[in-house]
Parts: structure tokens; C-alpha cells; sequence
DNA sequence: GTCTATAGTTAGATAGAC
DNA sequence: GTCTATCTAACTATAGAC
């Protein structure tokens, strides 16, 4: 239940609040607060571990009008997620696909931010199981990144600019993949891994043009989808 | 609390037992059963969202029958993740290093032995955190595969076997995390993403020579390691 | 079985912002 | 005066532990 994806609508009536929130300057810069302070909570302890009377302490705020902003811990959850990725998902639509360039430019803007990687490595791995609240999020988030990474390498592919072996899917799998994994390690030993370095190493590895020149490539010249990869 | 690797040595004295459990012939089953029920509830829920209760109700003793046998959570938690990966941790001192092919055929494995993955990547990602049960056992192991798979690939980076720009270490950690990362895709979509299949390319282009003869390359001569990777 | 702690959630009333 | 923000209080369920 609460599976919801879309903010408004109708909602059940039994979760109808009396009032709603929001509206006001200072309820706008409370809601703000709030998920900041829930960030690190969810990340450091997970969805079942963190509670919402840990997470109004940090804020400073009651716990009861936490729930007034959030009626429910799983929208405050999706609420957190979904201010997190957005820098990603913007790019889910875009004509050319996901540029690699700016998975390896988030990947090294996250390493500055505390907790972000934390709550999105938390979150991803508890929300595999089906009755996760983030389950429908996740199971979408990881569709569409999938999808459009392999959008932008299909036009590399076409053009044989792909290692050996690999398909245009395969190749985006792959450096999606490098990228959660290594953000794990780096939680573990911070100063030993470096994820955006072995990032742009592993992504000239597989492509045989610098990013830089793929990225221009890509974006000046739409592939002419020859070979179906 | 509780953060012990060590299994034996001494117990604090608030938490000494009456009687030691697993002596008896039915107890050392009903200690298999209680692992074998855990590892599923661990791995869905995370270790907060995981109860005792429910874990009991999965094998059919009763909620007290089971503290009997671990007297605590933290403990029935490392008991399960030991033996999860109890075959990775085999290969941690071996001579030559942890092979890669032992790598691909234990991922190969993994994917026919339901919530085994789930465990893994749930319980190492909500153990990043310092405070969490299982934090010391991952920071460990993390430690640990990463040292034994950089002492395998030495060799093969002093005969120059990498592709270029990698080190050993560098290599195994992208080895290591295409692994991982690959794991979360396919609990997602367990119809799109073959694990082994695809952690055999990566390597496949980080070493430039087949993974077999890699194996017995470095099993028949160790290396002179001459260069410092 | 009991105990203690804490979880998420709800109801209602009051005070404040628009 | 209406909508919003916040607070006091309490409820029900379940947790780990003894």
C-alpha cells in the first residue's frame, strides 16, 4: 500500500488531513528541513531502523508535526528519494540518452555530499524485496537509468566504438554497475577508492573514443540505428 | 556492542548462558534450521525490519527456543552472514591470491540459491554504517577480498597482462564491484542481467589474456614481482 | 509468559499566519 | 475569518530480552 508514484490526486479518505501543508513560507522552509534531517537517518539506518522521532529531533521540529507535513514514514521515504535523484532522473528523458559524462560528474559530486551515497546504496539494496515501500521507485529508477544509458552507447555501438563483445545494453549494465559497487567500497575506505577515476577508467575500457569526444559525438551526429544492439 | 569477529574467548559475564547449545545431536539441526530460516528474513527485511518472532514462526521453534541457541540478534545475524560467505572466505589466504574464476563461479552459484543475494547486498550496505552489528565483519571482508583479488592480479600485472591505465588493485576493485553491482540489477530484473556472463567480459577486457590460462599461469609460476602495482 | 521500550499512527485543541 | 502550524495526549502493535 502507499505504492504511489504520482503527489496528488485524490486521496483515500482516510488519510485526508485537516489541513494542508506547505502553503505557508515557514511550513515550505520547515518541509526542507525536514527531509535534510531525514536523509542521513534513512541512510545510516535504514528504512525499518530509522524512526520519525529520531529524525524530528535532528530537525529541531515535534515529532507530530513532522507527520503533519508527512502524513505517512513511507512518503516521507519517497520524498527523500525523490530530492536525491532528481539530478539523475532529469536525464532519463533527454533525446541522446544518459550521457556517461554525467554519471561520472555526479559520481564525483556525491563523494562531497555525506549521506547521499549512503541513503541511495541503503535504499536500492532493502528495496529489492517486494513489500519494500521504495520497491515500485526502485524497480522504475533502475528501468529507466538502464534504458537510457543504453540509448546514449547504442549510437557508439553502431559505429563499433564498443569493446569487444559487448552490446550497447551490456556495456551500460556494466558501468552502472561499477558505479554502485565502487560507491560501496568507498564507503568502507574513503581515501583507497577513488569512483569517479575508475569510473572514467572502466568507461575507456569499454568505449574506444575519450568521453569527451563520444559525448560531442553523440550530440552533434544522431546515430543512424544500423545494427540493432 | 557486540562487534566481536572473533567467535570464542571470553563471554561478558552478563551474558553467559545456563547451558551451551548445539552439543546435542538435535540441537546442532535445529541450530542449521534457524540459519537456514534466518538468512531470507534478513536478507528481505534488513536487520531492523527482521524479527525474531517471525524468523522463529519460519522453522517451527518457538521464540524462546531461539534465543536459546543465539542470545542475541546481533549474534544470530554474524552467525548467518559467516556461513553465507563462508566459501568466499576460504580463498581469503590463499597463496596465490583469490582466482577470479573462483569470483565467476560462485556469482554463477549464487543466482540458484534464492536470498542469498539479497542478504549480501543488504546486510553490506547497511553495515557502511559504524554502529551497525555487522559493520566490523564487512569492513573486514571488504579489507580482505579486496587484498586477496589484488594479490592474484599482481601477477599479472608485472607481465603486463592489464589493459592499460590499470593496477592491480584497480582492477580487482572494478572486478569486484561490477560483481556487487551487477547482483542489485539482477534482483531487479533477474530476466535481463546474467551476472557471470557479464563479469566474465569485464575481465575479459581488464585482462588481456583468458581467464583459464590466467588461473593456471599464476597457480604454475608465481610472479617475480618486480613492478610495484 | 512478562516486562519494558519504542515504533507508527491518530485525535483534538490551540495559536499563529495569511 | 479561514487556512495552516504546532502542541498535548493517547492508542495499538510489536520489538528484544528475561
Amino acid at each position: 500500500m502507499s505504492h504511489e508514484t504520482t503527489q496528488g490526486g485524490a486521496e483515500p479518505a482516510s488519510r485526508r488531513k485537516t489541513s494542508t501543508p506547505g502553503h505557508y513560507a515557514k511550513g515550505v522552509a520547515k518541509r526542507e528541513a525536514i527531509l535534510d534531517a531525514a536523509l542521513p537517518v534513512f541512510g545510516q539506518a535504514g528504512f525499518h531502523g530509522a524512526s520519525l522521532r529520531e529524525i524530528a529531533r535532528q530537525c529541531g521540529v515535534s515529532h507530530q508535526s513532522l507527520m503533519h507535513y508527512f502524513p505517512t514514514k513511507d512518503e516521507l521515504l519517497l520524498a527523500v528519494l525523490r530530492r536525491r535523484d532528481e539530478r539523475l532522473r532529469r536525464h532519463f528523458d533527454d533525446a541522446g540518452g544518459m550521457r556517461l559524462g554525467e554519471l561520472v560528474a555526479l559520481a564525483e559530486y556525491n563523494v562531497e555530499v555525506p549521506g547521499v551515497i549512503q541513503l541511495f546504496n541503503t535504499a536500492s539494496a532493502e528495496s529489492t524485496s517486494p513489500d519494500h515501500p521504495a520497491h515500485d521507485y526502485y524497480a522504475d529508477f533502475y528501468d529507466r537509468i538502464v534504458a537510457s544509458t543504453t540509448t546514449y552507447l547504442r549510437t557508439a555501438a553502431s559505429r563499433g566504438l564498443l569493446a569487444p563483445g559487448y552490446t550497447a545494453e551490456s556495456a551500460a549494465r556494466v558501468v552502472l554497475a561499477v558505479q554502485d559497487g565502487l560507491q560501496v567500497q568507498w564507503l568502507y575506505d574513503r581515501d583507497a577508492v577513488r569512483v569517479a577515476d575508475l569510473m572514467r577508467l572502466v568507461i575507456s575500457t569499454v568505449v574506444t573514443v575519450p568521453l569527451d569526444s563520444l559525448d560531442e559525438l553523440i550530440a552533434g551526429q544522431p546515430g543512424e540505428g544500423a545494427t540493432e544492439n
